[in-house]
DNA sequence: TTGAAAATATTGAATATTCAACAATTGAAG
DNA sequence: CTTCAATTGTTGAATATTCAATATTTTCAA
């Protein structure tokens, strides 16, 4: 039986808001030599797929609300990295596409993810990574 | 070493956010019955210990950045959850203590809390949270 | 002791996010 | 067919967060 009196810092919860939030200021930190937020590589890389997503299966996919996301969209769409087209067989719909420029960026964005990634399977071990992984993917299933 | 054309959903990056979002959505339902956000639930559960603490050492506790948790603190002191006084021993400091409405709600908030835990415990498997835990704990510490 | 630098918390302006309402299109039941 | 509900995306107002600047107090070196 899980205690009600355990310190705050032995919550899954915590745990997950704590690891989470070193990661993305390391991410970010490496991401902000190109002037990127991390959401916004997310999207570059989910898009880089060179088909069409809609905004609702994006917003999923980069774990933002729709609003945040169009907002977001709107502002890469006056950088030029991405562009919409009306979806012509549900035109509801949006598809997003990753233009020339967004892709360049992307190449850029992946390496200096991949550095960060090689950094911490030095210091974190091989090991503990590949499991850690394991066993947020079983998690993440798990709630479904 | 690590691949960069990896799809997003392979980063360790995402999958911490991805789980992170998860739980903390879970959570946020369980505790929106005492109609109280995740932080605050931190911070009395922080506080409940009775000690003073800064607002310095709350904020790194509860992952908050200093602005914002002044502003929340502003919030529960109204709700007269929690009381400043300020450091005897060094007037920079403020330290912030819960009232005993506060210790009332985190009483209640600990219990929804704990069903939460319960529940993963069920889905997700003894073993499996407790190996997470074991994983997240020793990435947090490899990252300092 | 004094004065400059560091530490602590708060404030206000700028920015970002969220919620609720909306508009457009599709699906589907009658 | 027609109409009503569901889906999809955007907008604007309300709310929250962040950044930079500020005020206060302490520390520490000269």
């Amino acid at each position: 039986m899980a205690k009600s009196n355990a310190p705050i810092t032995e919550h899954l919860a915590y745990l997950l808001a704590q690891a989470n939030r070193e990661i993305n200021r390391q991410l970010e930190l490496r991401l902000s030599k190109e002037g990127v937020p991390v959401e916004q590589w997310r999207i570059l890389k989910v898009l880089s797929d060179g088909d069409g997503h809609s905004m609702g299966e994006l917003a999923d996919a980069v774990l933002l609300n729709h609003p945040t996301l169009t907002k977001m969209i709107d502002r890469m769409v006056s950088d030029t990295l991405v562009y919409r087209v009306q979806d012509p067989n549900d035109r509801r719909k949006v598809l997003m596409f990753i233009s020339d420029r967004g892709k360049v960026l992307c190449k850029k964005l992946n390496s200096l993810a991949v550095d960060q990634e090689e950094h911490i399977l030095e210091s974190y071990g091989d090991k503990s990574t590949s499991e850690l992984k394991r066993l947020l993917e079983s998690l993440i299933d798990s709630s479904n």
